[in-house]
DNA sequence: GTCTATACAACGATAGAC
DNA sequence: GTCTATCGTTGTATAGAC
């Protein structure tokens, strides 16, 4: 975590006091978002957990959606900054990807909650639509970069364009994530992830 | 398809009221969830687009979600049959899940249903929850049988076993199933969902 | 068995007072 | 910045007509 989120007596404190209460919020929806999913999930409820009332939420967040996003835009700069570390760290690429998905292998919420929202999102009018869109360009377009690197460097399997195989390795990670989530009560038939997208490389490499 | 919906106008005709209704509340059902989502769609929009009330619907089908479960069994068996046809014309396994695909690409709707739900219902309490637990385990299943084929012919990569060939293929196509919907609006990114299964195949088969 | 009418609690959202 | 009050809509349950 790079941010550290202000105790709740922070509320009665008296001292910038609008951002700490945004900050409560955020906290408290990402918390019962990964507990109960988004639907499920009640403005009434948030606001309860950060004692105020659901038109209070309303008034930092205009709508449940902008809620979300919000959720989401953190969540992912939290998620960037641990990659980043890991790439200054001397790790390559794909490791530092690997290595984002095992830290996400314990939080199933926060992997059910991106899941079913990249999902959703799909749809044009859906307020996370936009968020997705970019995060997806810029996701496949990184990696991309990665697999032309590869590619001149002879280590790219022949046949196999760059973007087409970041496409692939981006819908790997995806594909898993729903196959990793819907075997969670079944422990037997749960994939490894990490291992998958390693396999998933194994077979856009040469040998 | 391999059924055809009775027309409108059988409501008023007095035979086998029961079953044509139910058939004309599938279809509304299954039109409005791909339109706005399992979740925006209401059960009173439903029935007012069969011409019933909404307690008139949960005569037929007891709650929203069984409603939907009853929505997703009839487009797995569509699907299915024409799978099983296009097997039997010969073509082999990979290519028939490639005419899946090709089918699904003009109907976003239904797409988005698939992608949606599948995120959804990753969720233990989901009222579709068994449903695609059942479907992955099969697909995947089977898939796998089909990698175990071809590597006893000696047509597989070496290094990667057929279960985690079949995880990845499975994923690939969840996974560029929302790359392709997030791009609906952008039609220059949209990347070809087949091409893209076909790419993974020969990645994954020996040279 | 097929449906209409009605009622209910919970939801997201808005209006206006303090 | 936060409140109370209220609105329209939702899924669901029940009662009763035919």
């Amino acid at each position: 975590m790079t941010t550290q989120a202000p105790p709740s007596t922070a509320r009665s404190a008296g001292y910038a006091k609008g951002r700490a209460t945004r900050e409560e919020i955020l906290d408290a929806a990402m918390l019962l978002f990964g507990e109960v999913g988004y639907h499920t999930a009640s403005l009434r409820e948030v606001a309860s957990r950060v004692g105020i009332s659901h038109p209070g939420l309303l008034h930092h967040f205009s709508s449940k959606a902008v809620l979300l996003a919000a959720v989401l835009a953190r969540r992912d700069e939290v998620d960037e900054a641990a990659f980043q570390a890991d790439l200054d760290a001397g790790h390559d690429y794909f490791e530092a990807l690997a290595m984002i998905i095992e830290r996400n292998a314990v939080r199933p919420a926060i992997v059910e909650l991106f899941a079913t929202l990249s999902a959703e999102a799909t749809s044009p009018d859906h307020p996370a639509h936009a968020f997705f869109q970019d995060r997806y360009r810029t996701v496949v377009g990184q990696t991309a970069a990665e697999f032309e690197r590869l590619r001149d460097a002879g280590r790219l399997r022949p046949g196999i364009d760059p973007l087409t195989a970041a496409r692939l390795t981006v819908a790997v990670m995806d594909g898993m994530q729903i196959q990793w989530l819907l075997a969670a009560d079944t422990p037997d038939d749960r994939p490894d992830m990490a291992a998958a997208l390693r396999a998933q490389l194994a077979a856009l490499l040469a040998d």
